[in-house]
DNA sequence: GTCTATATCGGGATAGAC
DNA sequence: GTCTATCCCGATATAGAC
């Protein structure tokens, strides 16, 4: 961390061929199939070398995931143009899932790290808090200033919980092997309609109780890490 | 698989003193930093013994599921004398959860599993076919002679759909650090409440169409591993 | 058929020289 | 900052004894 601030330019180009080599090989192979040993001879180093600017395979992917939401970020920032929240909400999830094309297999290892609480590649661990930040950061972009109606004491949920069905579609598409994963598009294009389908009918006096549930859903769920201190 | 039946008796207890020591090693330590050579050890055979019985350390895992998904069903057979689905249904959620309680870290590795696609282990995979039909049986008995009112074109996918629900309660419990796991038993009485309040609703004429689209999001789920002949 | 002993292969990570 | 040479330890394979 404090060591990625003051690099020589030399060394910094060191790093990004490191880096770039790492994920040429994880579209290449894959995560798992590709070795320390693989990364380093293709960027011209040796595995200690690699290890010296990223102290742990896993970083390499910390590095990517960054990297990665600072684009989908930049690639977002037209948005406003479009006044219907399920147009924008599918603009973003295309255009993740654009970028992820070539690193599939990246998204398995999220997915996995999910299901470890402790590990650091988890999308809901400490390590990648500035990354989650963003990325909710950018659902919240397409929430606001859209048409989309919802009940209010379900509005300050939204972003926290979109990011989360975000996180399915990605899990749902890395699963997903039909001819250019088709059924990834019918997934979104169903799944979203009958969320703005159910917004609104949040609104409804009826549904205050039902809409008091879920939200004491989303803290049970939200809670989860804090009990050990862990995350 | 052939092996199995015509085991002499001494092979038997061989091999159910693998599988316990193995099990109580999993307990103990988790499955991760079991390794093979410990569970020979404790069993007082070579490690070669072990992969005679098991050829892989999955197939420990494996041939536990089998064996506490029988205890489940059997333990499951008074519940008809309720006829609550709610209650009976938690009924089952809390006696998976009593008997997966000294296996956690288990629990974690199906999770972990369930990522990837071609892992045997995963609760999707072929390999655990059999257990998954048992279990989704076993959801089906909750299900039909109980109170459950729900839109007819619905019910036919229910089970699927509360056993998938059911995986979530357990992925959510192998997280939950909370004492003596109170936030779990919170999750499923208000996720399950919420659920009893939606089903009846479904049967409102108004909600033909969502009904529908949820049906079609279940069969997208479902359909998922069909096209690479995977799974 | 049941099992022991030993070998293989490969992974992530490190210590310490240059 | 960067490299070389290892370390340590995992799952699994195999050869052959009983």
């Amino acid at each position: 961390m404090k060591r990625n601030v003051d690099l020589t330019s030399k060394a910094l180009q060191t790093r990004q061929q490191i880096l770039g080599c790492a994920l040429e090989l994880f579209r290449e192979k894959g995560f798992d199939s590709t070795t320390m040993r693989d990364i380093a001879d293709r960027a011209g180093v040796a595995v200690g070398a690699a290890y010296y600017y990223f102290q742990t395979k896993d970083e390499l992917v910390l590095s990517f995931y960054s990297s990665l939401q600072a684009e989908v970020t930049s690639q977002l920032t037209g948005i406003t143009k479009e006044e219907d929240f399920g147009r924008r909400f599918t603009k973003l999830l295309q255009l993740s899932i654009e970028q992820l094309a070539p690193y599939r297999s990246l998204v398995v290892v999220l997915a996995r790290s999910a299901s470890e609480p402790d590990n650091p590649l988890s999308p809901f661990s400490q390590q990648t808090r500035e990354v989650r930040t963003q990325a909710i950061a950018a659902v919240e972009q397409c929430v606001s200033g859209s048409n989309l109606k919802v009940a209010s004491s379900l509005a300050p949920h939204l972003p926290k919980l979109l990011w989360f069905y975000q996180m399915g579609v990605l899990f749902y598409w890395s699963h997903d092997d039909s001819r250019a994963q088709k059924r990834t598009q019918q997934f979104i294009s169903l799944s979203l309609t009958l969320l703005c389908k159910l917004f609104p009918l949040s609104r409804l006096p009826l549904m205050r109780d039902l809409n008091q549930s879920v939200i004491r859903l989303i803290q049970l769920v939200e809670g989860l890490g804090d009990e050990g201190e862990r995350k």
